[in-house]
DNA sequence: TTGACTAGAACGAATGTTCATTCTAGTCTG
DNA sequence: CAGACTAGAATGAACATTCGTTCTAGTCAA
C-alpha cells in the first residue's frame, strides 16, 4: 500500500518507448552503472527534462523495464502453459522460446537473466523467485504428477531440467558459441529430457 | 609489453589481504559501484593512502581479486584432474567441490560466477572463456573419447552435465534453496551424468 | 651504543570531476 | 489560456584519486 510501486508513471509515450529502449542497450551493453543520464539523453534524443518527467529517477527507468519484461516472459509462458498439456511438450517450448528470445532480442534476455538487478534496484528480489521462473518450475512439478518426471527433490528436477539451456544462453550471449541457440535445441532438449524422465 | 598487467604490485602483506578480503565482501554484498572506496577503508582498517600505495586504483583491487580467485579454482580443478581418472569421477569431483566452496565461501563463488566483470574489468574475457570453464569443457570432451559420453557437440554436452549443477548454486546464493547444497549432490548427479553418459 | 640518514609504508585532508537531479523558461495543443 | 510536455543550463553531493606529510625500521659511521 505504501510501496514504491505506485510512483510508476511511464504511460506508453513514444518518448518513453525511446527512454527504455535506450536505457535497454545501454544498460545490457555497458552496465547499468557505465549509464549515465546523458548517455540516455543522446541515445533516446530525449531531453534530461522530459526524462525526469515521465520517470521518477534512473532506478525508476530500470524498474519500468524490468516490469515491463518480467510481465511479458510471464504470459508468454502462460500461453505455452495453455498450449500444451504436457510436461514434457511445455519445458521444450519454454526452451525454444527462450532460444529464440535470444537470437531475436539478446538486450531483452541480458537484462532478464544476466543483470544483478539487486545492485540497482535494491527492493528487488532475484530473478529466480520471479514469476516466470516460478512457472518454469510448476511445470516440472506437474510433470512429476502426472507421472512424467521421476519423483525427486522438485527444484533439483527444474535444475536439471533448464540448467543446460540457461547454460547455453549465456554462453551465446558471451559469445562463445557461434551457431544460433535452436540449432542446438534438440541436442540439449534430449540431454535435458532424458535426465529427469521416468 | 606495454600492458597493464605489469602494474600490478600487491605483493602478500597483510595490508592487502585485509583490503582484498573487505574488497570481496563489500563487492558481493553491495556490488562494486555501489563500494565506495571510503567504504573499503572503513571494512579493512588500511587507509586510502595505503590502498593506492599497494594497488593502482579501485579497478586494481577487482582485478588482483580476481585473479587470484581464478588461479586457485584453476589448481583446484587440476588437482582433481590429477587425482581422478574417468570423466566420470572428474565431473562429479567438480561438482562436489564447487558445491562446497559455495558453502565455505560464498562470497568467492559469487564473485567468480555471477559477477558482470565486464562491467567493471573492462578488459576482461567473460568467465565462462577463463581457464577453470575451459577445463571443465575438456573434462568432458575426454570423456566423450575414452566412450564414456556419447557424442554430441562438445559444448553442448558441458553444459547438459554442468548446468544443473550451476543453476543450484546460483539458486543457493539467492538464497532460493535452504539446505547445503551438498545435499542434493547425489540427485542432481545422477541427473546430469544420466543426461550424457552413453 | 648512539645518532644521522634513508626508503618504504601509512595517513587522511584537499582536489577536481562526474553525474543524478532540479529549476526556470519556453513551446505546443486542446 | 491552461496544462502537459520539452529543453538544457545550473546545482550540489559523492566519489576516485593525488599529494604533502608523518611514521617505522633498517643501515651504517664513528
Amino acid at each position: 500500500m505504501d510501496t514504491t510501486a505506485e510512483t510508476q508513471r511511464a504511460r506508453n509515450t513514444p518518448a518513453t518507448e525511446q527512454v527504455l529502449g535506450a536505457a535497454l542497450n545501454l544498460f545490457t551493453e555497458q552496465g547499468y552503472f557505465n549509464t549515465s543520464i546523458p548517455d540516455i539523453v543522446k541515445a533516446s534524443s530525449v531531453s534530461t527534462g522530459s526524462i525526469y518527467h515521465y520517470f521518477s529517477d534512473k532506478e525508476g527507468i530500470a524498474r519500468s523495464l524490468y516490469e515491463t519484461l518480467v510481465e511479458r516472459m510471464e504470459s508468454n509462458f502462460s500461453e505455452i502453459e495453455a498450449a500444451h498439456a504436457t510436461a514434457h511438450d511445455r519445458c521444450r517450448a519454454v526452451i525454444a522460446l527462450l532460444f529464440e528470445l535470444t537470437e531475436q532480442e539478446p538486450a531483452v534476455m541480458r537484462f532478464m537473466l544476466f543483470s544483478r538487478h539487486k545492485e540497482f534496484i535494491p527492493d528487488q528480489k532475484p530473478v529466480c523467485s520471479s514469476r516466470p521462473f516460478v512457472q518454469m518450475r510448476e511445470m516440472v512439478v506437474a510433470g512429476m504428477q502426472s507421472g512424467e518426471v521421476r519423483e525427486m527433490t522438485p527444484i533439483v528436477a527444474a535444475s536439471a531440467v533448464f540448467g543446460g539451456a540457461l547454460r547455453l544462453i549465456q554462453l551465446r550471449l558471451d559469445g562463445i558459441l557461434d551457431a544460433p541457440l535452436p540449432d542446438y535445441l534438440d541436442e540439449i532438449w534430449q540431454c535435458a529430457w532424458r535426465s529427469v524422465a521416468v
